[in-house]
DNA sequence: CTGTTAGCGCATTCAG
DNA sequence: CTGAATGCGCTAACAG
């Protein structure tokens, strides 16, 4: 009970009978075989044991971890379930994914974090756009270590060319679309400009959005940071004739102004409609019911493991001229996912 | 660009003139003093080298890993945030910090990841109580890694004398007292069974407090899963007079409630009062604002994360029968985190 | 099939 | 203060 002495595949081996080459090859090695009853000894004797193979050493004789690393913005909200279904995905392909919060946006964090990474020789990473600076990520590239990005709209050709985005543009166009149709001849963007390049997507989105509409449309675009929610809301109050449409940045700012417009007894959907993103919880549960636009998790993880673990065999198998040739097509550029509109009551009547 | 090579200590030991020996003092080890002189040239061949220190092959070395392991349920929410913080105290200690999500209450995954987290010979184990099964849990202490539970009020004396727990008790004994003096003469507890434990401690409060505020007060137990919503608030609808207080399982729930509440126009808090528990960022931003019991982070990080250094140390020095004597003083019980109140609209006009 | 051997990259005595 | 030697636990050829 005080002194577990790690058991070894040495004791596993002489209590089996065999060498430590046999014992190694029956119990992590699948491609080796061996004979029955060698196997059922030295699994007997492993299990009687309690052996459990030693990560490190295995990991420092074959140089490969099979560990990934992950570094993301923060654990709330989006990022948390992300981080969720990424090591879902990784585990399902035989792979650790060591998650880091970068803690906001701090740099500082950000550079111990990928030290840290680096160091323990992960096989591959996966970082969020919003959490990388322009120099680290340059430097995890020239470290040699396969890169994929996530929400990297903003980067240089060479390294987005590993990115899996969120089509936030097109929700957002969509959701100018969607509102022009229920009647707005006025909408308003309320977006949050520390998000960067998530929220600059957004306005892309939302301006195209407009032109898509056409003329006939008065529209804006303001920053949370920038306006009291309520005076906001009360601005808007005079001229709800015909209805005024909000696109918010997400279901969290997109709850503020729902809260500020119910405490005005402003009708909603009939005299303001608002449109979220993100599908959360919230968007769900409050009243009236948010629409928003739901993101398919599985769905991004699993695109952005297969494109890490694809490049991850490139990088080993140092393929040659022809099959690079082919890969790029399917690599070619980022990948775009969809998001899907969920209606509820904050834009239309049921 | 091809193979970067890994560069070792012996190259920046050939290339600054050393030992291999000497670089590793000079560059991981503060206690051994070296001349300044050999210190600048292995620190600057190192640096032009792009040396970067293998972890695995340190902790083998060394038997040491300097990583902890966390299980959580899950990601989102609390757990995400509770993720986070252990993170950033971890860190500060020099720790590294590996999360795992055991994807909901899975037993299965719950077992692979304690599998992989003692294959990588973690220094010590932090595990939410919802996401262990009792079996794991006890092969864990067998194994002598030391382990911190974070809400683990449900566990035999010998293991949860390593747990941190917050206060969820006292915080659903304090809702009933402040809804019964808001006035309530009929309280209603709206739990979530399938948290099973962290449920359990609210019901615990909620019975204290209801037989702390005496007779006179009508009070009842339900669970989200047994009710539909907006029947059970339409059933309350009768019966506003006097006020009816609602104890919510959480923030969500709480807000679920609310959002149906307000749909039936009932008067939030003149005739029914709610209190969730969290304080989460909906409960700031609904309308009205919710009442809850904000939940201190850091300070729960602290404590768990300290607690589980001084186990390292203890398992480590093998300490002398006295020492562990004094110890147990400090360390007798499990550690009870206090929620702090946040009083919003949804009990009190403001 | 199974055993022997040579490292993987680093920390750590123990001499010098 | 510095260097040579030993081993951490395991994998990967290579022989037998």
């Amino acid at each position: 009970m005080s002194k577990p002495k790690q058991v070894t595949i040495v004791d596993v081996a002489e209590a089996a009978g065999v060498s430590i080459a046999t014992v190694s090859n029956v119990l992590n090695r699948g491609g080796i075989r061996s004979s029955k009853e060698t196997i059922r000894k030295v699994e007997q004797a492993a299990e009687r044991l309690g052996y459990r193979r030693n990560t490190m050493a295995a990991g420092l004789s074959r140089k490969k971890t099979y560990e990934l690393g992950l570094i993301v913005p923060g654990l709330n909200g989006y990022y948390g379930l992300l981080a969720e279904h990424l090591q879902v995905e990784a585990h399902n392909a035989g792979y650790h994914l060591s998650v880091f919060s970068s803690g906001g946006f701090d740099p500082e964090i950000e550079r111990r974090n990928l030290e840290v990474l680096l160091q323990r020789r992960v096989d591959g990473l996966i970082c969020h756009g919003l959490a990388m600076g322009f120099e680290s990520t340059r430097s995890i590239v020239n470290s040699g270590t396969p890169l994929v990005l996530i929400n990297g709209w903003d980067w240089p050709e060479d390294i987005a060319i590993g990115a899996v985005n969120l089509g936030f543009a097109t929700a957002s166009e969509q959701s100018v679309k969607l509102l022009a149709d229920g009647g707005c001849k006025k909408i308003i963007y309320v977006g949050s400009k520390k998000a960067k390049a998530v929220d600059e997507q957004r306005r892309i989105g939302f301006l195209r959005g407009v032109e898509l509409v056409g003329t006939g449309i008065d529209y804006d675009l303001t920053d949370i940071k920038e306006i009291e929610v309520e005076a906001f809301i009360h601005n808007l109050h005079g001229s709800l004739t015909p209805p005024v449409g909000l696109v918010a940045f997400d279901d969290h700012i997109a709850l503020r102004l729902l809260s500020a417009a119910m405490k005005m007894g402003i009708d909603i959907p009939n005299d303001l409609k608002i449109v979220g993103i993100n599908n959360d919880y919230i968007a769900q549960h409050s009243y009236p019911g948010l629409t928003s636009w739901d993101i398919p998790y599985t769905y991004q993880a699993k695109k952005a493991i297969g494109k890490l673990l694809r490049k991850l065999q490139n990088s080993a198998e140092q393929k040659l001229a022809a099959d690079q040739e082919k890969e790029s097509l399917d690599e070619a550029r980022e990948i775009d996912v969809p998001l899907t509109l969920i209606e509820r009551q904050s834009t239309k009547t049921l």
